[in-house]
DNA sequence: ACCCGGGTCAACCAAAAGGTTGATAATGCC
DNA sequence: GGCATTATCAACCTTTTGGTTGACCCGGGT
């Protein structure tokens, strides 16, 4: 049997060369190249697609320092950028947040592994998404079920609007004025939020909503 | 000449695997020994001790999923809590925001490295370590260099700690319960961060420190 | 010895934010 | 037509923050 073909998406070297030791040592599997942003990945695909040695598998961290980020890449893989048929594209990060699962499942990510799990954990996902499977992580996929089970409230896009303002540090005051609606409502508005997230401040707020990437990160 | 008996502490297996293997394809530097969070790192530090096997450098992650973070490790490593004399603690971590940089020197680091580093600087790293030097990164070196030339706002570690808090979202009074000071103190120093922050409320305080990577989030 | 900056605390007042109730209006859905 | 949701506003009150002043202690440096 063939082994099959990895290709490592990471900006860390040090991760690389871990997962490349760590992989090397299975049987079956095999380290066919290796990028440093989600640019490079495309441009490898295309390169080995060419070549006539096509991978199997995609193994991609989403964040990376510079250059394209996991998810868009993920995305241009899976429309056929870089040679049909699209190799499935297994994601492997170390955060687990709903807004960067969704994303990348959304993507067209066939598995989601965290960089904390057991290297058997790794090999079985790549084995799975090799086979055309879908492989999440326990921890990841217990989160889903919460997630279903107990879904979070959802908020309005006149209240992320308003978070977005509070994030900057603006006042109640100046948040109307912005907005050209009364205080009041401002402060109805905050309410409703402070509830939603299940706090009672603004910086509180802010901290949940940035935490659950409900509004941007700096 | 002996080889550097390096201890790695990460709670990654990927992250362990592919420092063993860049370190291990370093002349003159060996791997002694692997710990998944601070308190192993405590135990695997005392039991080569014992044994008459010290470790010359600790390449220590910062955060670590679960059990004792790197800072609080490196304080009671310093502290000879794993036999003296002890070894100095390379950090080597992901995120290079003052809050992380200056929690690591107080603590007693001997360097602060970025795991997006070139397997040389690394290497470098390691072996200015074991000399006795201080190893910073470039981008490190650089920030401290452009807060010396510039004498902009600079914070005190406390106003830094303080901010942190506020970040979280607590109000005044459980900031001071935390710090174990009074709500006064924690108001006086709200006044000067804003003061040198240029701001007149929390929220934006940590807009602000957040844009200047004074803190971190997520 | 002296000064200075950092950290600590207190008292006070003004301003802002938090919490509650209640009300109006537009929207979309069954 | 009713119903729920969202957005809007007001009045009221309590709590929290912000801003100021002044004070004490400690450690480092001139």
């Amino acid at each position: 049997m063939k082994d099959i073909r990895v290709l490592l998406v990471d900006d860390h070297p040090v991760v690389r060369a871990g997962l490349r030791a760590m992989l090397g040592d299975f049987e079956g599997i095999a380290v066919a190249a290796e990028a440093a942003d989600g640019g490079a990945a495309l441009a490898e695909l295309s390169r080995l697609h060419t070549l006539g040695e096509p991978v199997d598998v995609v193994l991609m961290d989403l964040q990376m320092g510079t250059g394209m980020d996991g998810v868009t890449a993920t995305g241009r893989i899976k429309a056929g950028e870089a040679g049909q048929p699209a190799p499935p594209v297994l994601i492997l990060t170390t955060y687990d947040t709903d807004a960067d699962i969704l994303a990348a499942v959304e993507a067209g990510a066939s598995g989601y592994m965290l960089k904390d799990a057991p290297p058997e954990q790794i090999r079985q996902a790549v084995l799975a998404a090799a086979a055309g499977q879908t492989a999440l992580a326990p921890e990841v996929a217990a989160r889903l079920m919460g997630r279903i089970r107990n879904p979070e409230p959802v908020l309005s896009a006149r209240e992320i609007q308003l978070l977005e303002l509070l994030a900057t540090g603006l006042g109640n005051r100046a948040i109307a004025k912005q907005l050209f609606i009364s205080e009041a409502t401002v402060k109805t508005h905050l309410v409703h939020i402070y509830g939603k997230l299940g706090v009672d401040n603004r910086t509180a707020a802010i901290a949940v909503a940035s935490q659950r990437r409900i509004i941007r990160r700096f």
